[in-house]
RNA sequence: GCGGAUAUGGUGGAAUGGCAGACACCGGGGACUUAAAAUCCCUUGCUAACAAGCGUGCGGGUUCGAGUCCCGCUAUCCGCACCA
């Protein structure tokens, strides 16, 4: 009999051998193929690790051990994005320095990474709080600065009134601050920004050379948001003056019937002498930058607007006069800023029209009445009213009308794109710094390379100011310098960059971590990189995805990385869920009470409570505690069963109900460290790769992950059964031989929840069995190392296999041996299953006929005229008569 | 409004157009125990209860055969959102 299995004994023994034998450290052996697995780094925030993260970094980590045993020198590393909101708002609370903040938050969450048994390369850990990474994060800034892509400009940004912070757009949820949920709104400010839009065509095309999950190349695209149209001009009626817009549907010029600018809009000042309602378009224009961006939002459908008085433009197809109105439907942003507006074929527009009693004259036939409302079909409409256009299709159309306006000189073909410059100024502290200094004579000048980093200096106090300043700028000592130029007075940049900036890179740190000449060596990167597979969330595809894929395009433009793609292939997880904490918020006490009453029944009170309430029947006692008293008890007494019964009969027996994202605030987080506690941290892995689909959203059950310690334990207790025998028996050929087939490949396509259901089956096969030979131990062992590693090098050392399970190489399969000799076939009659019968696995379609002599195939088919005979070789056989 | 996804037992989920519900969780029963826990074995879609019938959100279609393919809906989730 072998000894318990205790799991926390064998995994902390495995942890300390495996540092010990450095065996996870990517070794530059660059004779051999390399892997480069990489997952996002974690924020190390307080509240420490969730149950979340190690969906991620499992997967990844059995990959790489896989990839290991097969034979490639792996690079799977691990680091901190240290600098962040969180962090510094801690450390305002309560008067501590960041960095302290952030190193014990670093140094906890990676004592929770190591007892999870992950084999990450420890010795690369980066972080981007650390001078010596962040130093080549301003470099790279500077080379941005160099070639024109970072610059300043005056321009109103998303300010959270509550973080004190301007915020980029991507970080602006449904007109709320991503990270504190307060209002956003607009402010103008002189801010740092990043040209990502120059790279627009070039973040679109690199991705057709990739290898990214549909989904994830999908919202980038729309993200990116690129359309093909045109620009026209419209003549100003008695003025030399033009109005440039932007329009994706040129083909519908003659159905234009005003136009529309933005309230921003350059030319309305230019025009300012002869609008006659003057006072009018000022007070729209107020009111409309007042606005928050939630708000203009909230009244999307409401169109509103004032037309300029006085003033008319020239429609260029047909000489007609026609209005002009501002309105905020119009985005300053994008395209020129203004519209031609066809209310027959636009439904904004026709909104607009039909409010302000605007003519709707429809120039595409084919759809219902246009006075009802917009016919936007571009596939089956035919033009008319439209001159030389009528009779063409809109794709037609559209091409003749080009061309005519290019030819006249009024237009021409323009594409656009809706991605926004990048605002990367954040007034914050705890940030790299911006390495320029400002000189009254010779402008902005970048910190000479020399001198980087530019250091954060020790403050007092972290709060940012009310003017909107970064809290550096009170820092006089700090922000008085000389001039690298002329070597006068000058003042540092107070503004600090993002936490997207430290992100955007930090993959090519890990080929060389500790380089202090370059941000990598050329030779390092060269091999290392690009990511070969690259993990994460889908929240992060339209943010760190994006900006770090632009960073790299921009690298190796300069000549300073050798690979144009960051990331050869992007899968992502789905996220885990807790309980729905409104099932439990909205019950009453009386009805909490209730529900645990049940559990107090069938367990027995005495145990329940033991260390609660001293006497039951409980009603009483319980009515006789005080509040929190009886929270406790009833927390104690409402276990996961009792509380999905309660809400599905609530809120329907659907678990979508009761489930919902993990939050602090709903008090629905699982604690990683109290279930590895109990089940270990091997069955903690197993579990979140067997809970489901990985790239599903999925609740926690504490009931499935006992279910996986189980199967550990009777994985476990193989060891009893086991022969002297080395070899795999000849009846268990199959059963081996197919396993390995299906951890194999299931692997490689992140089915790691069907991978594990096979090694499940093959255990309760050798249940069935009664015993296990050495060799077909070994086979299971090798196939679930990855999974769950502890407790198979335990098991491995145990029975005397030699050298350690990451020394071994994977286990092959032998393809003349996955079906069995004699296999079951279903037989139908006209696609109904009436029986099965076992026939030799080696019969082809040809030998269908020669079924019909079954005998139970015979009294089936009842003398009956065939008529089709469908035969599947190791399926099934169908008779249709 | 646009884009993407999803829909299968009490639950999580399996299923290259070929035996729906693998593998688990929960539940039920049994064995072993003074007892409990643990473990092992059996059972577990629904209805009827004989060997039958019905079942993959709804309505059509293609096919010898559809959870899977096609057409038309519905519901839910996620992302974007006045992008001309």
């Amino acid at each position: 009999m072998s000894k318990i299995y205790n799991p926390e004994h064998i995994e902390l023994k495995w942890q300390k051998n495996w540092a010990d034998a450095h065996c996870f450290e990517a070794k530059s052996d660059k004779s051999k193929p390399k892997f480069f697995g990489l997952i996002e780094f974690p924020y190390p925030s307080g509240a420490g690790l969730h149950v979340g993260h190690p969906r991620s970094n499992t997967a990844m980590d059995i990959i790489a051990r896989k990839r290991r045993m097969e034979g490639y020198n792996v690079l799977y590393p691990m680091g901190w994005d240290a600098f962040g909101l969180p962090t510094e708002n801690f450390a305002i609370k309560n008067h501590v320095h960041p960095a302290g903040v952030t190193k014990k938050n670093v140094d906890h969450f990676r004592q929770q990474l190591q007892r999870i048994g992950f084999s990450f390369d420890w010795s690369r850990e980066v972080d981007t709080t650390d001078p010596n990474y962040f130093k080549w994060t301003q470099w790279i800034f500077l080379q941005l600065y160099k070639h024109g892509l970072a610059y300043k400009s005056e321009m109103p940004v998303n300010w959270c009134p509550s973080c004190k912070c301007g915020l980029a757009n991507e970080e602006v949820v449904s007109g709320r601050c991503e990270r504190c949920g307060a209002e956003v709104i607009r402010r103008v400010k002189s801010q740092w920004m990043l040209k990502i839009t120059k790279y627009a065509q070039k973040l679109l095309d690199g991705l057709d050379d990739v290898d990214f999950i549909e989904k994830v190349k999908t919202q980038q695209r729309n993200w990116i948001g690129r359309s093909e149209g045109a620009e026209v001009d419209f003549a100003i009626a008695d003025s030399d003056m033009k109005l440039r817009v932007y329009t994706t549907r040129a083909d519908t010029l003659f159905g234009a019937t005003y136009m529309v600018v933005a309230p921003e809009h350059a030319a309305v000042d230019a025009m300012k002498d002869r609008i006659e309602n003057w006072d009018d378009v000022i007070a729209y224009r107020e009111a409309a930058a007042k606005k928050s961006d939630f708000e203009r939002t909230e009244l999307a459908k409401d169109k509103t607007g004032v037309e300029l008085k006085g003033i008319k433009a020239i429609n260029p197809v047909n000489g007609k006069l026609i209005p002009i109105f501002i309105s905020d439907y119009v985005l300053v942003t994008y395209g020129t800023g203004a519209i031609m507006a066809v209310p027959a074929h636009d439904t904004r527009d026709w909104d607009f029209a039909t409010k302000f009693g605007l003519p709707i004259i429809e120039v595409v036939a084919g759809g219902e009445d246009v006075q009802k409302a917009a016919y936007t079909d571009v596939e089956e409409g035919v033009l008319c009213n439209s001159g030389f256009l009528d009779g063409l299709s809109v794709a037609e159309a559209k091409k003749t009308i080009i061309a005519w306006l290019t030819e006249k000189g009024l237009g021409e073909k323009k594409v656009n794109f809706k991605l926004r410059d990048w605002v990367f100024s954040r007034q914050r502290y705890w940030g790299e710094p911006i390495p320029l200094v400002n000189c009254e004579k010779c402008g902005w000048v970048p910190v000479p390379v020399e001198q980087l980093p530019v250091l954060l200096p020790d403050v007092d106090n972290y709060e940012p100011t009310d003017s909107g300043e970064s809290p550096l700028s009170k820092i006089d000592s700090w922000v008085n310098t000389t001039c690298p130029c002329c070597g006068g007075a000058a003042k540092r940049e107070t503004d600090t960059m993002p936490q997207w900036a430290g992100s955007s890179w930090y993959f090519l740190r890990y080929a060389d971590p500790h380089c202090d000449t370059d941000l990598a060596r050329w030779e390092e990167l060269s091999y290392w990189l690009p990511v070969d597979w690259y993990n994460g969330g889908m929240e992060h595809t339209t943010l760190h995805l994006l900006y770090s894929r632009f960073w790299n395009l921009f690298l190796y433009d300069i000549g300073a990385i050798p690979n144009k793609e960051a990331y050869l292939k992007r899968t992502s997880h789905g996220m885990i869920l807790g309980r729905n904490p409104e099932c439990y918020e909205s019950m009453t006490t009386m009805e909490r009470f209730n529900a645990a009453m049940d559990g107090i029944e069938a367990w027995g009170a005495e145990k329940i409570l033991k260390d609660g309430a001293d006497a039951l029947p409980a009603k009483d006692a319980f009515m006789a505690m005080k509040e929190d008293e009886q929270k406790a008890v009833i927390e104690k007494l409402l276990d996961e069963k009792k509380m999905n019964k309660w809400c599905a009969e609530k809120y329907g027996d659907s678990s979508k109900h009761t489930a919902a994202k993990m939050s602090k605030s709903k008090g629905n987080v699982i604690n990683p460290d109290e279930t590895i506690a109990e089940i270990g941290a091997d069955a903690f892995r197993l579990y979140e790769m067997f809970m489901g689909a990985f790239d599903q959203a999925i609740p926690w059950s504490t009931e499935g992950a006992r279910g996986c310690r189980r199967f550990l334990e009777r994985v476990w207790r193989l060891q009893d059964m086991l022969t002297d025998e080395e070899d795999v028996r000849k009846e268990m050929e199959v059963a081996v031989n197919s396993m390995i087939k299906k951890v194999t490949d299931d692997i490689e396509r992140m089915k790691f929840n069907t991978a594990i259901a096979a090694m499940m089956s093959f255990v309760n096969d050798i249940y069935t069995n009664g015993k296990i030979t050495r060799g077909e131990l070994k086979a299971l062992m090798l196939c679930l190392n990855p999974v769950a590693p502890h407790i198979t090098e335990e098991m491995w050392e145990a029975c005397g296999f030699g050298e350690p399970i990451y020394a071994q190489s994977w286990p092959k399969y032998d393809e003349n041996k996955l079906v069995a000799a004699e296999v079951e076939i279903a037989v139908q009659i006209k696609g109904k299953v009436r029986a099965r019968i076992m026939v030799p696995a080696n019969l082809t379609q040809a030998d269908g006929e020669k079924l019909l002599e079954n005998e139970t195939v015979k009294a089936l088919v009842n003398g009956a005229v065939v008529r089709k005979l469908i035969f599947v070789p190791g399926r099934l056989l169908n008779i249709v008569c």
